[in-house]
DNA sequence: CACGTTTTCGATCCTAAGTCGAAAACCTGA
DNA sequence: TCAGGTTTTCGACTTAGGATCGAAAACGTG
């Protein structure tokens, strides 16, 4: 059956990225602008073409580290495979995406042609790029749920207030801050420093700093759920 | 970037399935035997290469349905890339590996060379397939607990005892009848046909038809989990 | 030092899963 | 026909864990 592999048409693997981060209460997504055609000055997610000697998350880490400064992503996951015959002109290129996640607190520099966008007011965007962005949100507010994943999107210590705030950004809805120091303390992955955040300005009684216990994203044993707050029980 | 992405070596794409049942208790795969080199005798998933025509899931779907005779597949999903620079021999070959689902009322006519095997005790396996058959098993296993995929493994009208055999199968774990027939029922895709089964031949009282409502496998909304029974609480 | 502010913690409510056992409905064989 | 075995079904109870609320704690400022 894979007698004869090499004698049909030419195709490229590509690989993607969809970076996120939590940013002025919002989802934000790194992009940068396409400075050739097609979609000349059109916005896209940073990635290029599998290399023969490395798997595709080798590759895209490579990328990324290659093309945009991020050395220390906190979390890279397979996103999906893209591979509509026409999601780009030419050449047939099948894409694998990634889901990437950096912290609140790390800024890294990146390159002029290159900015984060808000996910929720993107602009306009090359090829299929659009669907891989809100495929890669999507994935991050499910996994907020029934893993570990908020320990890629939050700084090494946080007070509940921040880590409320970033949670209700991801998610889209406000959150408990009560509800959430209790849901992660009890499945064990939440646990304080020692350490007392100076209060702000404003006055108020100084936050207790935490930090996640785990290293890397998991799924928790017995996964639970975050819930929307409003919509009650149907009968 | 790109501008020259023809000019590389060649990359071959091809398309896997790891066609899942539920038999005999157990959770078996669909297996053909290789007849050529390499790994001449090993078992193999069944699939092939993308064809340029075609995305992805058209291309396993139209393999399924070509080499194997399965044309109703009750659920098929992406699973995840397989790109290992080495994962086969000869020219380089990335793999995108789906999740099939065949409900455990047909029994689809298969090849001479093809036959259903128990997960849990599989033959010597070709390339990494041993790896995508365990992570298409793992794959099902979790999405039973907060999807309707069960309704994929079951037949169109069961008893609630069928239906709690086809689980714990699927799960590797004995779960209760009556807590699967209230989680279901409160979730809302299980309903009464008001049809009643004959008893078996030992007696016992008739049981009542159910089906699922749902078309399709789609995400609960307020997800929960069906939790082995055992390990109780920590302290 | 009264007041506003923010965090923290306990108490309570509620949904939904896990468990148990009895009743219902059928068969078979004496 | 009826006693005994079998399987399903249903209700009641227990337990786990998320949602909500409000009071207390701990800080600034005027």
């Amino acid at each position: 059956m894979r007698s004869h592999l090499n004698t049909q048409a030419p195709l490229v693997h590509e690989v993607l990225a969809a970076v996120l981060r939590v940013r002025s209460a919002t989802v934000q997504v790194l992009l940068w602008q396409r400075a050739l055609e097609p979609h000349v000055g059109r916005w896209s997610l940073p990635g290029g073409r599998l290399r023969m000697d490395e798997d595709v998350e080798t590759s895209v880490r490579r990328q990324l580290a290659e093309k945009v400064d991020i050395r220390k992503l906190s979390h890279v996951e397979q996103l999906a495979v893209f591979s509509a015959p026409d999601r780009v002109p030419g050449p047939r290129v099948v894409a694998t995406a990634f889901l990437g996640v950096v912290p609140t607190d790390v800024d890294p520099d990146v390159p002029e042609d290159t900015a984060w966008h808000s996910v929720d007011d993107l602009p306009r965007t090359a090829f299929d790029h659009r669907d891989i962005i809100l495929r890669a949100r999507d994935r991050l507010r499910a996994k907020l749920s029934y893993t570990t994943i908020g320990s890629a999107l939050a700084p090494a210590s946080f007070t509940i207030s921040q880590l409320r705030d970033i949670y209700s950004a991801a998610l889209g809805y406000r959150v408990s801050a009560t509800n959430l120091q209790r849901v992660l303390s009890r499945r064990g992955v939440l646990e304080p420093t020692g350490e007392i955040a100076p209060p702000g300005r404003a006055g108020g009684r100084p936050a207790a700093l935490y930090a996640f216990t785990c290293n890397g994203v998991h799924v928790t044993d017995a996964f639970a759920v975050l819930k929307p707050p409003s919509n009650k029980r149907r009968g």
